[in-house]
This record gives structure tokens, sequence and C-alpha cells, in this order.
DNA sequence: TTCAATAGTTCTGAATTAATGAACTATTGA
DNA sequence: TCAATAGTTCATTAATTCAGAACTATTGAA
């Protein structure tokens, strides 16, 4: 069976009703900025499920439900329930035309800090065998 | 009397402690945003009582403080005591090194905003205005 | 030197927001 | 019709944020 609400689609902004605030505060999530990158570097389609573990930590699906409504709800990405399962795209294009440089200067900056953790990371571990084999 | 827990400077993040994350949390709040804003526009000196009230609104001082406090820990400011104020600064020229274009383009979508939401309000009170006339 | 005024911080309880396990709904395919 | 899959919602707990009250540090005046 099924009910009028079941049908509804899910609730996005207008371009106009997204805010710089909104934006950021979606994006100031590491999880969610992580996703959103994935999305946008993928033109084609996301479901959920891509993100039960995101950089190898596990996040629960309702906490990943919640994720994608709050990037949802910022404007960020546009849902679309695909039988089964979602179809998520992102709304760069709209965006860019409110606030232009704004997302690319947010996902290259998310870009540049990866490399940098993931280069300090690396020199950590070398550091680390280094003193293993100091104290063979 | 003077212990040294007094003369402690303030704590700031060096540059590559600076993450995105914290730069868009910390500017995700309106009232942030503006003193932020308002700091990087005018290059000279910034005390807190300047903001006592934003954009017609009172903020306690406590709660001033505690923005300020967000704004030096997430590496966006340099604050400094001078006798009995504080002296704010931008880290505008260091972050835009590490993550060249961010701080622009946050701070140029929050000038579009407001210039946006200066329009609608204007637009709003003409309308107001015109069925005034038109009910006398 | 002492005291009042100024500028800001810290502390604390209340209010808000976020995370997550459990239960639930909708769709598909067997 | 039923089980499996994908995701949402609800309720509880945890973490953040807000703002009044009390406090600290510095200055300038008496």
């Amino acid at each position: 069976m099924s009910t009028l609400i079941d049908v509804l689609p899910l609730f996005h902004p207008s371009l106009e009703d997204i805010t710089v605030e909104g934006i950021l505060h979606a994006l100031s999530d590491p999880v969610r900025a992580e996703i959103f990158a994935d999305i946008v570097a993928q033109e084609h389609s996301h479901n959920c499920s891509m993100f039960l573990t995101v950089s190898d930590k596990a996040i629960p699906k309702s906490t990943l439900s919640q994720h994608f409504r709050a990037l949802r709800e910022a404007g960020l990405i546009r849902g679309e329930r695909r039988g089964v399962e979602m179809h998520n795209t992102s709304r760069c294009a709209e965006i860019e035309g409110r606030f232009p440089g704004l997302i690319r200067a947010i996902i290259s900056a998310h870009a540049i800090q990866s490399k940098h953790e993931a280069e300090a990371k690396k020199l950590a571990a070398k550091r680390s065998s280094r003193r293993l084999t100091r104290n063979k």
C-alpha cells in the first residue's frame, strides 16, 4: 500500500534559498566534505551505501542518511529515488551561478589538505620504521 | 600582582595546523562571518567591543568573547593584548599560501548574499508600502 | 597608593544540535 | 507472498553553543 506521503519527493531548497552559512556548515564536517567531493568528482550516479566506510572509518547508515539530508538541505546535492536506491548528483553548476568560485575553492582546499595529511602520515611511517631498524 | 598564567600569550594554531573544516565551521556562523569580514576589510586594528552590535543585533560580550576565540583557534585571526584591549588582525595572507582562493571566495560569497538580502528586503518594503497606499 | 572604570575571560546551567541503535517503510526479485 | 536491499525515522544519549554572573587584568584619576 502506498500513501500520499510516500511519493512526496525529497525537499530541496531553491537556488535563491541556498545560503553561504548553510554550505559552509554542511562542508565543515569531514565525512560530508568527503562524500560531497566524491559526488562532485564522479559525474555519474551515487547511492548512499557507497559511503558505508569513509576513509577507512565505518559510518552507521542512520548517520549516513542524516549526512545526505544535510547536504541536500544545504542545497549541495540533489537526491532522487531510483527504485530501491538513491541517485545523488551535485548542484555545483547552479551554485556557481550564485556564488562563483566558492565550491571550487573549498574542494580544492580539501584536496590540498588531504595531500598534506597523506604526506605527513608517510613521513611519520618512515620515521617509525627507521626507529625500529635502529633498535633491532 | 601578576602570575605566570596572566602573561601567557593567547593560543594560535600554526599555519600547518589550520584545517579547512575549522575555517568552514568558524565562518558558518553569521555573526563570526561578519566580524571576520570586517576585520579583513579594515586593514587596521580592531578591538572586540566594536562588535557589541552586529547587524543591529546586540551580542552579549561573553558570547562575543567566544566568537573571537573560535576565530582565533580556527587560525583566521591573530589576537594580541594591547593594554586593556585586544588588537585583532586577519591571517588571510598566511592562509592564502596554504589554501589559495579559499578566504576570498567565502568573503565574496558572503558579500553577494548580503547584497541579495538587502535587495529582497527593499523590495518587500516597497510592496508593503504599495499595499498601504492602495488601502488608504 | 588606592580605587573606579574599562575590556575581556571564565564558569555554569540551560537550550540546541548531533550521533547512533532499533524499529520501520518502500521497492525489487525470487 | 516473502525475503532481501536501501534508506528513513524515532528515541536516547552525547556534545556544542549561548548568555548571565562573577572574575581578572590594565589604565587613569584622585
